[in-house]
RNA sequence: GCGCGGUUAGCUCAGUUGGUAGAGCAUCCCCUUGACGUGGGGAGGGCCAGGGGUUCGAGUCCCUUACCGCGCACCA
């Protein structure tokens, strides 16, 4: 009997020692797994493989609940089919998270006093690069801490050499096969990040704003941005509209407006909403779509009124320089003594877009950026999700994303930050035109002969993200992408379909012409235990690493997988978890009495009709939790093994079995050991992948063959 | 506007292909029985949101209503 097992058990103080063990006998990497015995007990080599591509944790912070949650999912998944006999590769990696980064810095430099737009690009792409190393070591150590067997040898940075390769052939195939271009068009621009933003990045918050109503001649008007209105000379109204016959397309009105007499243009166009305000707007091409895309179709000037830093330009007269806040006011107040204001409505609700990350209004600017043509990468991931190439739990999701494939918009990749893959392209000084250089030669504008400057602008995250599968593996030629491409599962946050899950599936169909994975597995959001979203400025965060030093990482895993089903949302509660923790001690604890009443024990015994019933029904639940674990029931599986060990066999069969054991009936003693010493080592096979430090603390020490329980085999064929 | 979910015990949630409901926490009672008091044994508590339908049988499938939530979208 070990002195040990006569204390609580310590999950702190074992868990490193374990996870330094995994980690020093290599098995975490494919090429070292030991060989299988095979039926005969011969040595066989591992044919299958399995393959998991880690989602890269940002590298600018601590990991949070989420990434527990992901780490113990593919953990799970990838120590079940290492146990399998596969061979198992869980690659991992660390992003640059271009955007997301650079704003977390840009917070940093704020509370120091210093800001981003009074330094060098270079100086603040070294300091970020600095800052993102630093953490990217700690996170890794926080990988470790939860159990993440994953195969670092084979690490990847998104921002290392391969992966800038690959992201530039990518783009250059994209711009061979007429799929990007580059063009002027209304971006989502961001006015404090000075960065435009694609559609993903935005989100459309509801607000409460006045609407004004103004005379225009012989209209009226309606409009919410008063601001915007300086250079508006066409006025337009739909051509069906009966309240509006008189006038034709083309008439010229001289009217009064805000800065004085104007002469404006009518334009019948069908995009006019006849029931909306009074079905006659004036329009500003740069800065709304709808607005732009009429002024297209008519071939009208454009030109900008609101500066990049939101502020009016010279074409608003006395109030340029004003921000669109104090502008707006001084602007109605003058309309209205010119008597141009007819009422206002304040309480019109509407939906403005904002920065998904400051939350300030995007102001629609028209910029020259790149662009990928997206219907026809859309229109193939749709087929792959339709022919069931590749299957996403659940069904929801799969709907969720079909849905958003057939409406897909095209892909704005620029983006005005330091922080990121730089875009292998130069941009003419004279034409303006934009042209790929991938080896950086060209000196002059192949369009116009005019000088030429390198493109200032990176790459959003998410288009080299979107390339993480085969990057990772190496395509095309390496023996990891012939192995492992297409991986076996995907398996991330739900949050992330698009920005991340569509855009693999779209560019690894595109660039290899397979899907990057066959199956995916959506988790959904970690909340508080009253289902709150955790947010620092509400302080209901909860830290994974100090849940894990607190209960054990075991007790962790467990909180965070039963009751977790794909796609929904988990509430993490502490007392969930210390249930959990409870249950490691009471695994602790059955093997203390096993290991006590097994001492004497032979080796083999024919078992009792008794003892064969409760083996078959054991076999039949191990039976039952591997078809769990193989259709991601993981929940199941681990409520399963729970409630086994505790009421079957703790409760009820170690119950049973204490009369047996002192007992005159050698043979049915005999009987009994055997069978208590199976099912607790085949036991700890099962739970190994959701709990595998205690597993294996046990498995060390009542040590059968001295192997790692991490490649033990499977008991279930 | 279009699309997608959810509504099950006091709280937070499971319930795999339809066969008379489960977990954690909480509540109540009993137990210093040598594996474990981080325990053991037991109890209470649910017309599975409302209504309709299919079925021998529905929490589970279909329709509908109400409420809650989410995603997408160029209405000035």
């Amino acid at each position: 009997m070990l002195e040990k097992f006569l204390k609580p058990y310590d999950a702190a103080a074992v868990e490193p020692a374990i996870y330094k063990m995994w980690d020093e006998s290599g098995f975490f990497n494919p090429d070292k797994l030991p060989p299988r015995l095979d039926a005969q007990g011969k040595p066989a080599e591992r044919t299958e493989q399995f393959s998991i591509i880690m989602p890269p944790p940002n590298a600018n912070g601590s990991l949070h609940a989420g990434h527990a949650l992901f780490v113990t999912l593919q953990d799970i998944m990838i120590r079940f089919e290492r146990m399998r006999g596969k061979k198992t590769l869980w690659y991992p990696g660390a992003d640059h998270a271009g955007f997301e980064t650079q704003v977390v810095y840009e917070k940093k430099l704020e509370k120091e006093g210093r800001s981003r737009f009074e330094m060098s690009r270079e100086q603040l792409y070294k300091e970020i690069l600095d800052f993102t190393l630093a953490n990217k070591s700690f996170m890794e150590g926080q990988l470790r801490q939860l159990g993440a067997s994953c195969d670092w040898s084979r690490e990847l940075f998104t921002l290392d050499e391969r992966v800038v390769k690959t992201v530039y052939a990518t783009f250059k195939k994209l711009s061979d096969d007429g799929l990007l271009y580059r063009g002027s068009r209304i971006v989502n621009w961001c006015p404090k990040h000075q960065t435009s933003l694609s559609n993903l990045e935005t989100n459309r918050t509801p607000r409460t704003d006045a609407f004004y109503y103004f005379k225009y001649g012989p209209f009226t008007i309606g409009t919410a941005r008063p601001e915007t209105k300086f250079g508006d000379k066409y006025v337009v109204m739909h051509p069906a509209d009966p309240r509006y016959v008189a006038y034709t397309e083309g008439q010229q009105i001289d009217l009064e407006w805000i800065n004085g007499p104007i002469t404006a243009t009518v334009l019948k166009d069908e995009a006019i909403d006849m029931e909306f305000g009074t079905g006659v707007m004036t329009i500003t091409p740069w800065h709304d779509q709808t607005d732009f895309e009429i002024a297209k179709r008519h071939n009208l000037p454009l030109e900008q009124v609101i500066d990049w830093r939101g502020k009016l330009l010279p074409i608003a007269g006395e109030f340029a320089g004003m921000s669109i806040k104090d502008a707006r006011p001084k602007i109605v107040e003058k309309l209205k003594a010119k008597d141009l204001l007819v009422k206002i409505d304040e309480a019109y609700v509407h939906e403005v877009p904002v920065c998904y990350k400051c939350e300030r209004e995007i102001e629609p600017q028209i910029k020259a950026q790149w662009f990928v043509a997206m219907q026809t990468l859309a229109d193939r991931a749709k087929e792959a999700v339709q022919k069931k190439e590749v299957t996403i739990l659940t069904e929801q999701h799969e709907k969720i994303m079909l849905h958003w494939l057939e409406n897909i918009q095209d892909w704005n990749i620029s983006r005005q930050i330091a922080w990121g893959i730089p875009i292998p392209a130069k941009l003419c000084e004279k034409c303006n035109d934009g042209f790929i250089d991938m080896d950086d030669s060209k000196t002059a504008c192949p369009t116009c002969g005019g000088p030429v400057v390198a493109d200032p602008d990176t790459f959003d995250t998410w288009f080299s993200s979107g390339q993480w599968p085969f990057a990772t593996l190496g395509y095309p030629d390496s023996a990891d992408f012939k192995t492992f491409y297409p991986t076996s599962v995907m398996e991330t946050g739900a949050d992330i379909l698009f920005f991340w899950v569509a855009r693999m599936l779209m560019l690894g169909l595109y660039v290899t012409g397979k899907v990057p994975f066959k199956d995916v597995y959506l988790h959904g959001l970690v909340r508080d235990a009253h289902g709150k979203k955790m947010s620092k400025s509400k302080g209901n965060v909860i830290s994974p690493l100090e849940i894990s030093n607190e209960y054990g990482t075991d007790a962790l895993r467990m909180g965070l997988i039963v009751g977790n089903t794909p796609g929904t949302d988990l509430n993490l509660d502490p007392k969930k978890i210390n249930a959990y923790k409870k249950f490691a001690n009471k695994i602790w604890n059955i093997t203390r009495f096993v290991l006590e009443s097994t001492q004497d024990a032979p080796a083999t015994a024919t078992l009792t009709e008794q003892d064969a019933a409760h083996l078959a029904a054991f076999r039949a639940l191990s039976q039952d939790i591997t078809k769990d674990i193989e259709e991601y029931r993981l929940y199941m599986a681990a409520e399963k093994l729970y409630h086994y060990l505790w009421d079957a066999f703790a409760s009820t069969l170690l119950e049973e079995s204490k009369p047996i054991l002192k007992g005159e009936d050698t043979a049915a003693k005999a009987s009994r050991q055997v069978l208590l010493r199976d099912i607790l080592l085949d036991s700890l096979k099962l739970l190994h992948p959701f709990m595998p430090f205690v597993t294996e603390e046990i498995w060390q020490s009542i040590g059968t063959p001295q192997n790692l329980l991490m490649v033990e085999h499977w008991p279930v064929k």
